[in-house]
This record gives structure tokens, sequence and C-alpha cells, in this order.
DNA sequence: TCACTTCTGTAGTGATCGTTCTAGAAGTAC
DNA sequence: GTACTTCTAGAACGATCACTACAGAAGTGA
């Protein structure tokens, strides 16, 4: 057994409430004493358990990516059809990012939008993030055009961003109040952006050639 | 005239550099260091100029809406049709958050995104603002929805909330280094959204019951 | 019991925050 | 010139920032 005086907190339990402080209020935004506040414990506990305040950020960050935020690389992943994983992605966004018990919106997005000039590579490691479900986002819908479920002439690329614009503005809408449903209504209207499938007949014709 | 020791700067210059400054960085990353340096004047001459930090930032913001975010309304304005002003606004949106000329994305949508708790004040004013503008451009296609323009069921709500999600969308994209281009590209997706036309003949029936 | 290890609470580090005091500079009015 | 007013520069205010030195508490291993 280890030797020494043991923890007197749950270091699990602690992460999860680093969490929901950072989630809450951004990087910058949350002090240390925010955090050993909301955590009820003193800020050297607090720093041998996780190094300081950026390192427990990045601990935090990656939990999150890997518990709140999978249902996005779980969409992507599960769902044969690109069409089915971007209407999964946002209806479940628009959930995801409304739920009374949590904070608004998603953490990956909005914890580092006004950072200052010193806290510049943690706004870096974010956009990294997003950069990559933006691309994963991507290679689902450039797989859709090789498959024939999308034209072979879509634009991955510009779809992709529009998607990831979408959610960024969900997030947003989220964190000024709107309400679940006010959500939903935008990915529904999102949804309506969707190009035409690849003329074979089996279409519903939203975009076939006339006549 | 007036007496005393004329003021060495020009105070509509330095509100300039003060919303560049605040569009860059945000409120609450904004210091007031950083604002005598960039300005070039000391602390005590700004504040005999514009109050305190808070009392700047409204006037820039203020200042913000009235120049480079005057498009918004002008659009909203000047467009007779409720689609052609949403399509200015994207295009223009496009163009505007991506300017080299200018910090990214839009200062009234990322200012306060992510601020302490002891600039909520600041953070609800720039919410009610972003509201003012939804409610215009909600106002516009209730108003396409009463002249025929789109059809009379049409949900003015949940399309303006769509389309102010979009803007936000736009703006963090901005923010994410995405090119004046992708803008363009989202703004066109977002547009694809818009409702078919109300079913009266004149429309391109893209919407209209089949044969 | 006693050494050893590890954690906790108090208190304090230097740096930076927004803001202001103070002394003097730079103008007008007479 | 002198009086008066207003602005500027430097220094400093208390508060808060992220972070840590230190001393004692609380456990294990003998």
């Amino acid at each position: 057994m280890r030797t020494g005086r043991p923890r007197s907190f749950d270091r699990h339990e602690a992460l999860e409430g680093a969490i929901a402080v950072f989630w809450e209020h951004g990087y910058d935004a949350t002090s240390i004493a925010m955090l050993t506040r909301a955590l009820g414990i003193g800020a050297p506990s607090l720093y041998a358990a996780f190094g300081d305040k950026r390192a427990l950020f990045l601990e935090a960050l990656d939990r999150y990516i890997r518990t709140y935020g999978a249902f996005t690389a779980r969409a992507l992943a599960e769902e044969p059809n690109a069409r089915d994983a971007v209407e999964r992605l946002l209806r479940e966004a628009a959930a995801a990012y409304t739920r009374p018990d949590r904070p608004r919106g998603c953490l990956l997005i909005a914890a580092a939008t006004n950072c200052s000039p010193q806290s510049a590579d943690i706004a870096a490691r974010l956009r990294e993030l997003r950069g990559v479900g933006a691309r994963a986002l991507e290679d689902k819908i450039a797989a859709a055009a090789r498959t024939g479920e999308l034209p072979a002439h879509t634009d991955a690329h510009a779809l992709a961003t529009f998607y990831a614009a979408v959610l960024q503005g969900m997030s947003a809408q989220a964190r000024d109040g709107a309400a679940g449903t006010d959500l939903e209504q935008i990915a529904d209207a999102a949804l309506q952006a969707w190009p035409p499938a690849a003329d074979q007949g089996a279409s519903d014709g939203v975009g076939a050639a006339p006549k």
C-alpha cells in the first residue's frame, strides 16, 4: 500500500468539478480560487494532484472529449450514412448543449474564445482539436461522395465547414439562453441545406433535372 | 475656446484603437496596459477621456455597431425581400469577418463569450444587443410571411434563430482562421435552408406541388 | 513507539489587475 | 507677467492573479 498521508478528496470527482467550472467560465476567466472553492480543497492539494492550471485544464479537456463530447465522434463512427451521422450529430448536440444539469454549450468550442495572449497556446490547442473534428466530418462526407450517397462533385470541405459553423452557432445560442427546442429547430434548418441525393432514380428529386 | 492644457491625442483615433484591441482580445482579456500601449497614451489620459474600462468598452461597442457592424441593420432595412436581406447579410458578414485589415469575426458576438463573473453585466449587454438583432431578423421574416414572400405558416422565430446561429458560427470560424471563401460557402449552404417560396406560380418551383 | 512519506492549511511570493494620487507641463484669460 | 484650468507622466494604491514555502497532520512500515 502507498505510504504517506492519504489524499482527502477523490481525484476523479475533483476533475469532474474542474470540468464544470472550466465549461461554465472558460479557461482564462476561471481562477484557482474559483476551483478551490468549487472543489472544496486547498490550492496546494490541487497543485499536488494536477500540476498547474494549464495541466488541469488539459486533463479536464481530455476527459470532457471522451465523455460529454464523445457523442460527436460516436455519431460519425456508428452511422453508416453521412446524412444520418450529421443529423444525429446535430440532434444530440441540441440536447447536450442545453441540459439543465450541465453548463451550456460546448467546452471545446467555448472555453477559450477570448483569451489573453499568454493563454494563446490553450486557445491554439482547442482550435486544433476543433480542426480534428471538422476534418473527421469532412472525411465522412467525402466518403459519402465516393459511395454515391452524395453527388460525386460534392464539396466535402465546404459542407463540413458549414456544419462545423452550425455547431459553433448552436453552442453560442445555448450559452445565450436558447431553449433545447430552439437548438433542435436550428438543427432542422441546417439539415435542409443537405445536398440533394445523387440522381439515380431513388432520390426524392429536389435537385433532379427538370422534365 | 476651451481653457487648460489641450489633449495630446485624438479622442476619435483612440476610440478606434480601443475598438481594435477589444475586437481582437475581448473585454476581459484586454488590459488597461494593452490599451495604453496600443493607443500610445498614459493610463490617466485614458481614464480622463473615457471614464473607466467598462465605459470605454461600451463606447467602443456603440461605435462598432454604428460603423463596422452596421451592415446587418442596413441589409434588413434596405432590401425589400427577406430572402435578399438574409443573403446580403450573410455575404457581407463573410467579407466583414475576414478582412485582413481588421480583427476577425464580430465584436458583438465574440467580445465576451468567456467572461469572469464580475464582467457578467458586459456579457449581458452584448447578449441583449444580439437579441435585438435577432428580433429584427425575425420581424423581417414574419413580414415576408404576411406579404406572401414566404408561406404563411413559416416559423419566423425558428428561421431567425437559425440564421443568428449561422452568423455566430461564421464569426467563430473566422476567428479559427477560416478564409473568406470558406465563410462564403457557409453562407451559400445556409441559404439552401431558406424555405421554398409560397406556392403561387411565380416561384421557381423548388417546393411547388408536383404536376 | 519511531522513522518515513505524503498530503493539508496557512500564509506569503512576485506579478499584474484596474484605478488614482501627485507634481508639473501646457494651454487660455486677464 | 500671473491666475486659472486641464491634461500628462510616474509612481503607487489595494485587490487579485497563479503559484509555493513551511509546518504540522495523518497515514504506513518497522
